[in-house]
DNA sequence: GATGAATGAGTCTTCATTCAT
DNA sequence: GATGAATGAAGACTCATTCAT
């Protein structure tokens, strides 16, 4: 679905009103006072507020398919991490959101989008990581559901802190640092070694 | 602070709600109906709302502070997360809430009370990382805060993924499971090496 | 109606509560709180809190009843007027609510209470004025009704006054010096005149 | 600050409601009723409650500033106390809350405005005597607060009479009574002397 | 005498939404 | 595209009162 430019203040809004105040701070009200119009204003825009929700979760999305050429499995992992923590940067706002799927628990509709959408990035991810496997660039003492967890996992609670700490670091800096740890724990331990001996 | 027979009803209820349908959910009158109650009811027990959400996420904390006897660092380490995800199995709700920061944007003093909390177990747990390092039973190449990442960003994904799936899998089997595999990656790579000789 | 100590406990701090923020502020609660009990004692010492209003609207009246001995009728209107001066400065709360009428509004039956003890008090009044008249302590050019809302018009509004300004005055030598100019202005002309070639 | 129609017509059915029945009879859901839309619908036309009570309050000024040429001290008192008259006999809902000041005391924020408003009355009022009593319309031997009371006493109280009256008689006929008798009794002795004899 | 627990009715206010203009 | 006015439903909370203990 493409936006009109004022559908895309108004997911801009909605995403930076639910940043700063949770989905309690996300009223028709807020959102038509945030880009100066009266409440009806909205409806000209959006069907109803359900709709600018499930808008915004897509734009969770966005970035991630785009990713463009890498083939190799770690290089596709490591970006798309890296493409995680550039559109955390573009719009610091996702970052108090984006990771926050208890926010849209209130309605089985956006819950269900949202477990689509981790299932999409899961399954995309698995396949990376076995390709990556059969690359020998990463171990094979780990499962692969568990795999996915220890490198997901730590970048999004470093997302969320950095949205809750009021991006106090920067984390393009960050993000390449905790890269590197994760490339480093799940490398061959072989090849670790021999690191090591550098 | 001690709770009545009826406050840890109301609390047990609001975490029910809150776990089934975000705080959009946790309302007096949901509340006062989960126990049996008119809403006047509720504030004979419980001075406001707001109360009722301090309590609640008081309760994150509850566990972990009861920690007993273990000394050594990766020991302590291993303990805490094995007790909280006993904790959250004991109350699958909290799955759903205790790492839910975002749900409690809506208050400053929420978010304080949550940032308060985290921090403290944070710096509770890089003592126990920097004694593992020392006793060498963790890896040295790797910094303490991205450490810390690395080991509690996937012990949350996983409690968030229990509960968002329903609680579809054995909580207990697979965070032994993610355990080992943690204790696996951050053992120092000589270990890590002989272990791969066996 | 003789009241129990308790009872009198409750009329005072219906009163005090009244006077510092009108009957909104008068609730069973807050009663039960001044004395320092729960809200069902309060009903073990009047059967509603209608009573409680009623009591407390009586008590404008007592110091009025209790006008011992003066005859003459300049004298009983002056004792009448010191009287009031004095009962409020004996409980400075009942300055805020004795002469305001509208506070009791709510309910027709006050309402009614009022009216009668405003009645009472002016009948009483008129007999003196007549008499103070007749007597020639009073001039005879002003009609009665009048002379009644001339003398006690000013009273009022300084009881009021001085209630809102939170005591600031000695209400005692303020009401003499009032007494003192409603005297002289009531004077027959011609002693008026003699007083002034003094 | 002008009200629209809508503004006015509230403002209108809150006076008539709280002269009816006191502040307690003044909610939201009365005032709504009473111009036949629901509560929310009051919230188009003003903030809150608190808004509506202050513009109400703000009522009872206008007349007063409107106060045209007179210019003589007598005759600038005269006038006023008459556009008084007149502003209640036009909304007879004013005399029961125009002068009932404790009404409005369950909120600081309007108990500040009523001092100002009478602060401001009295000191325009005091000026008047001044000049008054400069010109020799007005006694001397009256000290100037005083002089205050004894003519504003007496038309507060009439006015008040007049509301709990149901409005029986004709406030611009009595109000004229008082007021001839207040300009008789303030006149200097010599001029009530002659006045007497003629 | 007093309390803890509860309640029905009602307080002010906000919400998403609609409709005529 | 946008607004002013309105609404039904629901929000948190308070009130006077009752009842069993």
């Amino acid at each position: 679905m493409i936006l009109t430019k004022r559908q895309n203040e108004i997911i801009d809004a909605a995403l930076r009103l639910t940043a700063a105040g949770g989905i309690q701070n996300l009223t028709v009200k807020n959102v038509s006072q945030a880009i100066g119009v009266t409440e009806p204003a909205i409806y000209r825009h959006f069907k109803n507020k359900g709709e600018i929700v499930k808008e915004m979760i897509g734009r969770f999305d966005r970035a991630v398919s785009v990713v463009g050429a890498p083939v190799s499995g770690l290089d596709a992992i490591r970006s798309f991490i890296r493409s995680r923590f550039e559109q955390v940067c573009d719009n610091p706002d996702l970052a108090n959101v984006m990771f926050a799927e208890e926010l849209f628990m209130s309605d089985p509709e956006y819950q269900e989008l949202l477990l689509q959408m981790m299932h999409r990035h899961k399954t995309a991810m698995q396949k990376n990581f076995r390709r990556a496997r059969k690359a020998g660039e990463i171990r094979d003492d780990i499962a692969e559901d568990i795999l996915f967890r220890l490198v997901f996992g730590p970048v999004r609670l470093m997302v969320k802190q950095w949205g809750m700490s009021g991006h106090a670091v920067d984390l393009r800096v960050k993000g390449e640092e905790l890269l590197a740890a994760l490339v480093k724990i799940l490398a061959p331990v072989e090849q670790q070694t021999k690191e090591k001996k550098r």
